[in-house]
RNA sequence: GCGGCUAUAGUUCAGCGGCAGAACGCCUGACUGUGGCUCAGGAUGUCGUGGGUUCGAUCCCCACUAGCCGCCCCA
C-alpha cells in the first residue's frame, strides 16, 4: 500500500514551527485588540454564490481556483407520498391514515382490495425512499407476513415506493415478486434542488455576508471586526504559495452615517498594519498604495485604457497581448523590461478619479504622513478581486521570490450591495500568514524553545518519585521535561542538555534528603537545592 | 493551468548500467551518580510510486506523485 501524504498544496505546520505561528498569532490579537477590533470565525464553506456575486465572476479566484462542489440532493419524501396518492385519487379512503417519512416503514391503509383481484383486505405497507436497497424489501417482507397471521383470507401487500429513476432494475424485478411485496416506481421531481458549495478562497466575502445577515449595521456603529483562518484556491504550489494557505485578515465596515466612507478609517487602518509589523519585528516591508477609483471612474478609465491599447498592445510582451484582451488592468502590473517605456505612456488611473475619489486619497495621504506611516504611490497597482474600489494598497517583501506580497487590501464600498445587502462601505486587508511566516523565519534563525528543566530519575525506582517533582513544577508554570529512570546518567545528560537549560538530578540521595543536584547546563555550575526551593531557583 | 529543475539513510547531499556511500545525527561500549571532548564498534535505506528497455536498472526511457523556481494569479 502506497503511504499516504499531505495532499498536494496542504502541509502540516509541527513544533517548533507552530511556536511561530502562535507568536505572530497571539501579536495580532493584541495589536487588534488596542484599535478595538473583534474576532469573527466565519464558516470555511458558503454558498457559492457569495464568491461569484462578491469576489466576480471573472476573476481568476472565482473562474478557475476554487473548491466547489454540489452538496448532496435532499430527498422530498412530501412530494413523492403526494405524487403516489394523486396516482389514483379514490385509491384511499383517507389521506390523512397516510403517514410517511423517509426511512420508516410507517404507514398502514386499510380498505376492501380494489389492486388485486380476489383478496378480502388489502394492506398496503408503504415505504417511500430516495433509493431502495435489497434490506427494506426484506424489511417490508417481514412486516407484511407478521400482519398475516392465520387468516388465509386476507391479503396483505407491501408497497416500496421509489422514485422511477432510481434502482430500475431492483423495481422491475421486485415488480414481480409473489411475496406481496411490490415495488411502485413513480416518476417526478422528488430531489430538492441542490445546493453548490465552496470552500473560502478569501474571507471578506464571509465576512460582509455575516454583517449583512446578522443586520449588523442596524447598530448605526462602525463594525471592527478581524479574522484568523484557513483559506482554500486550487493554484499550483510554489514557495509561499499553498492550496490551504492561511490569513489574517480585518475588516472596518458599517453604514455611511458610522463614518465607514471616512478616510481616516483607511489611514487608521494602514497604520495598525505598520505598527503590527514592527511589532512583529519584521523590518523592510513597503507599503504601496493607489486609488484604483470609485464603480464610477473604473469603467471610464477602463475604457480609456482598452483604447490607448489598441495601438501599443501589439509592440508589448505576449502576455500582455492577451492580457489587453482579458484584464487591461492587468498590463500595468506587467514585469517585462522592455514593455515599462510603453507603460509609462498609457493613461493614468488617477487622471480618471472624480473630485470625490481624488480628495479621498489625497486626505488618506496626508493622514497618513501625519503619523509618520511611509508609503509609496503607485498608480499601476491594481488588484484582483472586483469589489476593490478607491484605496487599494499591498505591503511588499523582498526575499518573498515571485510571491511578494506579504498583504493586500483596499477600500470595498460597494461590496456589501453586490451581495443584496445595504450600503456598507468598508475597508480591509488580508495578510498573507504563510508568507509572514516565512520571512520572519528569514530573518531569524529560529532557537527551539528550551524547557525550563529536564529531571533525570536515576534508576527506574524513581520514575514515580520523579513524576510526582515535575508535578509540583508544572503547577509552579515552569516548563519541565521528564526523562526516563532508565536512562544512563550520560545519556539523561545529553537528552537534557537538547530539551532545557537546567537537569535536577533525583537519585536515592536526594529523595532521602529532600536536598536536589541541580546543573546548569551553559555554565556547568551545580548546586545543592532544597526541593521547596527549587522552584524558584528554576525560574 | 503552462514551462524548467529536482526526488538516494533521521538530516544535508555525493554516486554509478553489475555488493548502497560520506558528513552530521542516532545507538552501544571504554565510563556502575556527572554530559559536551576523545577513542572503538554498530544500525541506518522498498535509492518517491508504477511501468518499459536490458542478462541485469538507484542509474537509461515513459507515466504518475510530490517539492522547488519561473509564468499566470494572488495573500
Amino acid at each position: 500500500m502506497s503511504t499516504l501524504k499531505a495532499v498536494r498544496g496542504t502541509r502540516d505546520l509541527l513544533p517548533p514551527e507552530t511556536d511561530l505561528w502562535n507568536r505572530v498569532e497571539a501579536t495580532a490579537r493584541q495589536v487588534f485588540a488596542r484599535y478595538n477590533f473583534g474576532e469573527i470565525r466565519t464558516p470555511v464553506f458558503e454558498d457559492t454564490q457569495l464568491f461569484a456575486r462578491g469576489v466576480g465572476e471573472e476573476t481568476d479566484i472565482v473562474s478557475k481556483e476554487m473548491y466547489t462542489w454540489e452538496d448532496r440532493e435532499r430527498f422530498d419524501a412530501r412530494a413523492m407520498r403526494e405524487a403516489w396518492l394523486s396516482r389514483d385519487p379514490n385509491f384511499f379512503n383517507s389521506r390523512t391514515n397516510v403517514r410517511t417519512t423517509e426511512s420508516t416503514i410507517d404507514l398502514i391503509v386499510q380498505r376492501p382490495g380494489v389492486l388485486f383481484e380476489k383478496p378480502v383486505k388489502v394492506v398496503e405497507l408503504v415505504n417511500f425512499r430516495p433509493t431502495i436497497r435489497q434490506q427494506d424489501i426484506d424489511d417490508l417482507r417481514k412486516i407484511v407476513h407478521r400482519y398475516s397471521p392465520e387468516d388465509p383470507a386476507a391479503q396483505k401487500i407491501g408497497f416500496l415506493v421509489v422514485p422511477s429513476q432510481r434502482n430500475a432494475d431492483l423495481a422491475t424485478k421486485e415488480h414481480t415478486s409473489k411475496d406481496k411485496v411490490v415495488v411502485v416506481p413513480i416518476s417526478g421531481k422528488f430531489f430538492q434542488s441542490s445546493q453548490s458549495l465552496t470552500l473560502r478562497p478569501e474571507n471578506t466575502a464571509g465576512v460582509v455576508r455575516a454583517y449583512i445577515e446578522y443586520k449588523l449595521g442596524e447598530s448605526g456603529l462602525l463594525q471592527k471586526l478581524f479574522y484568523i483562518g484557513p483559506q482554500f484556491r486550487r493554484e499550483r504550489p510554489q514557495k509561499g504559495r499553498y492550496r490551504q494557505f492561511w490569513q489574517i485578515g480585518a475588516e472596518v465596515i458599517g453604514p455611511p452615517s458610522a463614518g465607514s466612507e471616512s478616510p481616516v478609517r483607511d489611514a487608521e487602518v494602514l497604520e495598525m498594519l505598520a505598527t503590527f509589523l514592527d511589532e512583529l519585528g519584521i523590518t523592510g516591508w513597503t507599503l504601496v498604495l493607489n486609488s484604483v477609483g470609485s464603480a464610477n471612474d473604473r469603467p471610464r478609465y477602463i475604457a480609456a485604457l482598452r483604447e490607448a491599447l489598441k495601438d501599443k498592445a501589439p509592440k508589448m510582451c505576449a502576455d500582455c497581448q492577451r492580457r489587453a484582451e482579458t484584464n487591461p488592468l492587468r498590463v500595468l502590473d506587467c514585469k517585462v523590461p522592455e514593455d515599462q517605456p510603453i507603460i509609462e505612456t498609457l493613461p493614468r488611473i488617477a487622471d480618471y478619479l472624480d473630485e470625490d475619489s481624488r480628495a479621498h486619497f489625497a486626505t488618506v495621504l496626508a493622514a497618513l504622513d501625519a503619523c509618520g506611516v511611509k508609503y509609496e504611490v503607485n498608480p499601476r497597482l491594481v488588484r484582483g478581486l472586483d469589489y476593490y474600489t478607491r484605496t487599494a494598497f499591498e505591503f511588499t517583501h523582498g526575499g518573498l521570490g515571485a510571491q511578494n506580497a506579504l498583504l493586500g487590501g483596499g477600500r470595498y464600498d460597494g461590496l456589501s450591495e453586490a451581495i443584496g445587502g445595504p450600503k456598507a462601505p468598508g475597508i480591509g486587508f488580508a495578510i498573507g500568514l504563510d508568507r509572514l511566516i516565512l520571512t520572519l523565519q528569514a530573518q531569524e534563525q529560529q532557537a527551539v524553545t528550551l524547557a525550563d528543566a529536564y529531571i533525570a530519575p536515576l534508576g527506574e525506582a524513581q520514575n514515580s518519585a520523579a513524576l510526582e517533582l515535575a508535578r509540583e513544577l508544572r503547577r509552579a508554570g515552569l516548563r519541565i521535561e521528564l526523562g526516563d529512570g532508565s536512562f544512563r546518567l550520560k545519556k539523561s545528560f545529553e537528552t537534557g542538555d537538547k530539551l532545557a537549560r537546567k537537569i535536577v538530578l533525583l537519585g536515592e540521595d536526594e529523595l532521602r534528603s529532600g536536598i536536589l543536584t541541580v546543573k546548569d547546563f551553559a555554565s556547568g555550575e551545580q548546586t545543592k537545592v532544597p526541593r521547596e526551593e527549587l522552584a524558584s531557583h528554576l525560574r
